[in-house]
DNA sequence: TTGTAGGCGTTATCAT
DNA sequence: ATGATAACGCCTACAA
């Protein structure tokens, strides 16, 4: 590899001034830089990161602990933000995956300490409460989409209250009166706030109980979650006969989808519907297409990296929680 | 940050016998062994890795320029599979988007060399031909799910042909006689290897060319691509009246079945179904469930790095194109 | 404006 | 079995 005194030798200078080119530093000749600037481009000469990060302090690297983020396909979001957030900002994302028989979360917190990393971020798959280990407290952390109940933790997640409080707004203000809520396993995060702010809006409307409804599509045997969309959505649709369905994501509005083309109800004219996620191609694929609530998966990305570079900065913990806001992608289905 | 020299001098010894504790030189008496890895754990060393690099020649690090594969939601699968096999092999990924309005091929690789990766690995999100910059040559390159039409690089792609001739192998021998292909955009590349493989399989099984049928599913207007599955499908069902259909990916099986389920065809006995990608949960989510041909993300992924490690090793640059097999999925679709 | 000396944390060499 | 000493490539401080 080049380093930098092949350069300097050829440009017929000293190291030192090489060095100065490279890092912009203005008291250099005219001349003197152009001669160096050409021995770079000649030699193909790239700094070596290395060796600067042992002189220097800051290593500009950021670790970011992924638990099966990059299994799901939708979260991969909050990685393709944090990348380019870390890009703007000149820093180098570090990416470790955690997957279920893998690596401790522990032993990729020492391999980001390694790499220096100047804060690590902690990223979960969906909206859950995460336990890390204590030695998490030696650098700056910060939690995506996830939170650590037992210690205050700056974490980044979805307002999911919020998200299901406005759909659920939007669906009462075009006149839907009776709505039926197929949300997901009621032990998880998202599934409890989307209820609060479904209820919220419901109250606000002056909707009496018997006028809406909350189901669970979602059976967890073993620790196995199985989707029973289909039978629980003919039953609540034959009994309660709803104006409106709102679903716990995409997939069970899509399953939605088929028991209503098999019953011959029209989506957005018989009835409306609703969904969370906004993933992928999904909602557009639909017909007609479906209009979801989007989990702000990049926006949450970029607001991490953000976060820990403040956090690198400042030495100030900051430990609040963020509520990202969540966005209605408004198509044809209600 | 803790030096080896600080855990020396706690382990009262000189810091080149804790460096050697820390490479695992077996010449260091037991006793002090066990003092220095006590001090080791209570100061909470951690070696520093950027230091070390200075010092030796290998960086461990391999670089993964990927071009918008983490926007795809399948072909994360790769990134996941390349992070896997780096782990198993202590190496340490280095990943970089490259996305539309984003740094040029040419600045990541610079990234990746200033960081001394010792290979890179060049991701694309589906099989296509990408065109290197010739500073590409420069240090080992793998490319994965894609491959360069001009020079010879070592690539690793999925056997779309094997794929194709294996899944209409399968249709066929369970009796099917008139199968419709909806294929994707002949344009790209799996859409042409899948045609031969499907052809080959035809003509084993000597079908004449007026009992099967071949069409296209997207069309391309303006550089954007759009699906027309539903109208293509019905027109193919009335007038063709295939007894199975294959398609080019879930998503198209997935608007199919909604046209099936419109005419009241029951898949899996009316009609067969197949597919390719057997993308996420989408195949087990439909009713039937849908067999799908799983494009191999994951193990191309493992193989890239496995390939990359290789090269760098042997120093010998084998620039063969890797076709990795893909397997079926069967459900009750057909 | 430029160059020299020293040091960052580690590994390699060679004594002891 | 252990420890000085040099070296890696770069940056900082200071001197010229």
């Amino acid at each position: 590899m080049v380093t930098i005194k092949q350069v300097a030798k050829r440009a017929g200078v000293s190291f030192k001034t090489v060095s100065r080119v490279v890092n912009n530093d203005p008291t250099v000749k005219a001349e003197n830089r152009e001669k160096i600037l050409a021995a770079i481009e000649e030699l193909g000469y790239q700094p070596n990161l290395a060796a600067r990060m042992v002189r220097k302090k800051n290593s500009d690297v950021i670790g970011f602990i992924s638990d099966e983020i990059s299994t799901t396909p939708s979260s991969v979001d909050i990685l393709r933000g944090a990348q380019d957030r870390a890009w703007e900002l000149g820093k180098t994302l570090m990416v470790f995956n955690l997957d279920h028989k893998k690596p401790t979360p522990i032993k990729l917190l020492e391999e980001c300490r390694q790499h220096r990393a100047e804060g690590v971020i902690y990223g979960a798959m969906y909206h859950q409460p995460v336990e890390l280990p204590e030695t998490f407290d030696k650098q700056p952390t910060v939690m995506v989409n996830c939170f650590d109940p037992n210690v205050e933790r700056a974490s980044i997640v979805p307002d999911d209250q919020q998200a299901a409080y406005d759909v659920t707004m939007q669906l009462l203000n075009k006149g839907y009166k009776r709505i039926a809520f197929l949300n997901l396993n009621p032990e998880i995060v998202a599934a409890k706030l989307r209820l609060a702010g479904f209820e919220q809006a419901l109250q606000e409307f002056n909707i009496e109980q018997s006028n809406y409804l909350v189901e669970t599509v979602e059976r967890v045997i073993d620790g196995h979650t199985s989707d029973v969309t289909r039978e629980v959505a003919e039953r609540v649709i034959e009994e309660f006969k709803p104006d409106a369905i709102l679903c716990g994501k995409d997939l069970v509005a899509l399953r939605l989808y088929f028991v209503l083309e098999h019953k011959g109800l029209r989506v957005g004219q018989d009835i409306g519907v609703a969904s969370f996620d906004d993933w992928d191609c999904i909602p557009q694929l639909l017909v007609p297409a479906l209009s979801s609530v989007a989990l702000p998966y990049y926006q949450m990305g970029r607001a991490a990296v953000s976060r820990i570079v403040e956090m690198v900065g400042d030495k100030q913990v900051s430990t609040h929680i963020d509520r990202v806001k969540c966005q209605i992608s408004s198509r044809e289905s209600f």
